[in-house]
DNA sequence: CTGAAAGCGCTTACAG
DNA sequence: CTGAAAGCGCTTACAG
């Protein structure tokens, strides 16, 4: 592996030469010598040793993103905008699956910490968890006094500069288009039990049955985890109790497909017997038949200013927290709800 | 930060103890030292500095994965296994997007050169580009000289190690249901065209084909990208071209899914009019209607079994490159052709 | 079993 | 504008 030292030594200058030319660095070097530098740099094939670089800069320049399952179209995207914007700051970025589970979590925050990650990224929803809430805690603490930051696309478990998206006013306004259309009887399909984003989602539910002058039953709440399985099992469960409903909410679209796809199971008409509606808009919700309504987040560019606003924390800026707002998207599986049943 | 002499001090013994106590070397360490070493570690809360130990033993203990589009189910699932067996065998993983670009993905290759990960694994099919591809070589093998392992899942264009899905072979199944159900005119919308993998099963699409005693018309073929767009524009073209087709095979089934949006929005049933399969058999492909006839590739086994056989040529050994057979799954999309047009 | 020393490949005050 | 020197935080022969 040629190294700076042997830069150094192919165009006659001192390896502090060769730094300083080759890393951009603000101390002034002659033109004829960048010249030469840049053409040994380029005849040697130079790479630099970035952890050699990080190690004596104690800047990593890399991004560490807690992704909560990478293989949910959600995070997908989410990641998909952390990355262009870790790019368009020459950053890197590193990203860890938690699975939702809290000791996990702690292990990749702990892992990111060891590889002195310039800031950290929590993209999905805190784990709601006293014991765990209090380790984090004390971990970012460390974290923050070695100069790390720490960002939160989601409702945060503990303190943390956020951009979360309007989950209590995505999941109102969702509500308030079926009540509109006449649904008295709405079921809910909750999100994982422990995680934040679930508890605020259904929050939003049921503030949009009261202003509607509803009231929220528990039995019309059943337990989803985020999953498509979670959503039909949720779905069957909501049907076996009997309850009449006319129109079914789910706490995200891929929870809403398992829905969809229960009912589909079960000669259930769409939205004609039932209405069904989900939140996130990923690409899939207009992609299912019947098309899905839904409440949509920018969720590509939940992502992008999520690394931005990392960079502008680590450039000592003081960005404000913000909510993006959720936008109804009405499709194809919301309508009135059955004349009588 | 407290770092290793720290320890040494609290523990009082020299760094080089609390190295080996802590580091897991097979170097002998007293019981006695050992347990006071992880008592001091463990007040001060101590995070070894991993860049310092890659430097220290040119090793990263990092995997650097290269995807084409990481938004793109197929490389979310593929990623989700390789983090799975990354972790397995304690290495981090390093994901970088390409978007299929052959500049940015030797920017990339580069990136993760100078991060000095320890193994560089290309998920997505080589491009197909002669200067591309000498410039790749030669970075690769610097990059093996340095020590570095390279593995594709996928169809390589460069000298690879490999654990590639029967593209051609799935194709072909594919091809042959369609035909035994009696079609006879049968479209393909392709995969990106300087992309291996789009070559390799439209190879399969001719040689299907060619096994049912048809000829392929390159009328039948429709430009496609592996996205639900380029399915959809690729469909009306087909269309356009008013050649009595009564199926469409897609590259994927991302493409899948775009043609079935489009001959949906025209009022064309499926499977009743024309029939319409994809390759890979991403969850959403169960979820679309009518459910999407595919062919299904192991894909997080395959980015699990990816991470091993990296890991396996880390040690020293000599893995075999293998194909993973692909399997037909029939589903709702396919039927026999419609009487007569 | 333990420690002192050198080295990994960079950067950056400091001196000139 | 250039260079010598020290340091970043580890590991690992080498000596004992």
């Amino acid at each position: 592996m040629t190294s700076l030292s042997d830069i150094a030594r192919r165009a006659g200058v001192s390896p502090s030469t060769v730094s300083r030319a080759l890393a951009g660095s603000r101390h002034p070097v002659s033109a004829q010598t960048q010249a030469r530098v840049e053409r040994a740099a380029r005849e040697l094939n130079f790479r630099p040793n970035l952890m050699a670089r990080g190690l004596a800069t104690s800047r990593s320049q890399i991004l560490g993103a807690i992704v909560h399952d990478i293989s949910d179209p959600y995070f997908g995207a989410v990641v998909r905008g952390l990355e262009e914007g870790a790019r368009a700051g020459n950053y890197h970025l590193f990203v860890c699956g938690s699975e939702r589970d809290a000791i996990r979590e702690l292990a990749q925050v702990e892992a990111l910490m060891s590889r002195r990650v310039d800031g950290l990224i929590f993209t999905g929803g805190g784990i709601d968890d006293p014991v765990y809430q209090r380790k984090l805690r004390r971990v970012l603490a460390d974290y923050r006094r070695q100069g790390g930051v720490v960002v939160q696309l989601a409702p945060a478990a503990v303190p943390a500069r956020r951009i979360e998206p309007d989950n209590r006013g995505g999941t109102e306004m969702v509500v308030r288009h079926l009540t509109e259309l006449g649904h008295r009887r709405i079921g809910y399909v909750t999100g994982p039990a422990h995680i934040r984003t679930s508890a605020i989602r259904l929050d939003g539910f049921r503030a949009g049955l009261e202003s509607a002058g509803l009231r929220c039953d528990d039995r019309f709440l059943a337990g989803g985890d985020f999953s498509v399985d979670g959503g039909a099992k949720a779905a069957a469960e909501l049907l076996r109790r009997g309850l009449g409903i006319t129109a079914i909410v789910a706490a995200n679209d891929v929870t809403a497909f398992g829905v969809l796809d229960e009912l589909d199971r079960r000669g259930i008409n769409v939205p004609g017997d039932i209405s069904v509606a989900g939140f996130d808009d990923i690409e899939a919700a207009s992609l299912v038949r019947p098309r899905l309504t839904t409440a949509r987040i920018p969720i590509a560019e939940l992502g992008r200013a999520g690394a931005e606003m990392t960079q502008a924390l680590l450039a000592g800026k003081r960005p404000r927290s913000v909510v993006l707002p959720a936008e109804l998207v009405v499709r194809d599986s919301t309508g009135i709800p059955p004349r009588r049943r």
